[in-house]
DNA sequence: TATCATACATAGATTTGTGATGTATGTCAA
DNA sequence: TTGACATACATCACAAATCTATGTATGATA
């Protein structure tokens, strides 16, 4: 029983994205676009504070990658904190989704 | 292509219920509650802003409904206008919620 | 040399839901 | 008869999350 609608999906995907290898924030942002085909944007405002936040949670580590060329990239990666957290969250999306699904009369969702 | 992360998902669920027929504020409430199995809970203080909202964009029409026993009730009716802004609602949730699963790794959703 | 992509970061504004509070009536149990 | 709970409306202060705008800096391409 939430006792708040969900918001906060962005930490989720950003977790997401990490969960299949470290990457670094810019890199983060193109793959949830991408994978999302475009239907999905995360702007820098709502990227960087949220990977503070993470980082601060011990969901995720960062390390700097200086390059030879390039500007310098802050590398992140899931922590085993992370790792559950991200299963916790993909659960209760999958909540709130079929509840959406519910109320809006479409039944049941599956995967396939 | 999403501009924004949708947010203002009450209003659809609102909408919805609706569709169904006209209902006073207190039963939408609880018909969405009932309807996600408590998933999903409708304060007071995200309900009525909400109505109020929904009736200024003229999507809503409401009349009270003075009974003999018990307090007055004001019956909200879905306008045409309302109906179209469900069915684009509806349709941008469909759009965010197979995005949000793509980028979770969980492929296409079908509904079954 | 101008524009775009890469790459990080922050401040202020806006949106939206929550919690608390208030008014009222009707029912049911201790 | 009194207290609790459900019904039924409404508003305000607050908090959380995202956006927009701005800033720095490098490298590639036209």
């Amino acid at each position: 029983m939430a006792k708040e609608l969900p918001r906060g999906d962005v930490a989720t995907l950003i977790l997401a994205v990490l969960a299949n290898g470290p990457a670094h924030g810019y890199a983060i942002a193109r793959s949830i676009e991408e994978k999302s085909a475009q239907a999905l944007q995360l702007r820098e405002g709502t990227l960087y504070p949220a990977l503070r936040v993470l980082e601060q949670q011990a969901c995720i580590e960062s390390a700097w990658d200086v390059q030879e060329r390039g500007p310098a990239r802050k590398v992140y990666t899931l922590t085993e904190a992370g790792r559950s957290e991200l299963t916790q969250r993909v659960a209760a999306w999958d909540v709130y989704a079929n509840a959406i699904a519910a109320v809006l009369g479409k039944g049941r969702l599956s995967y396939g």
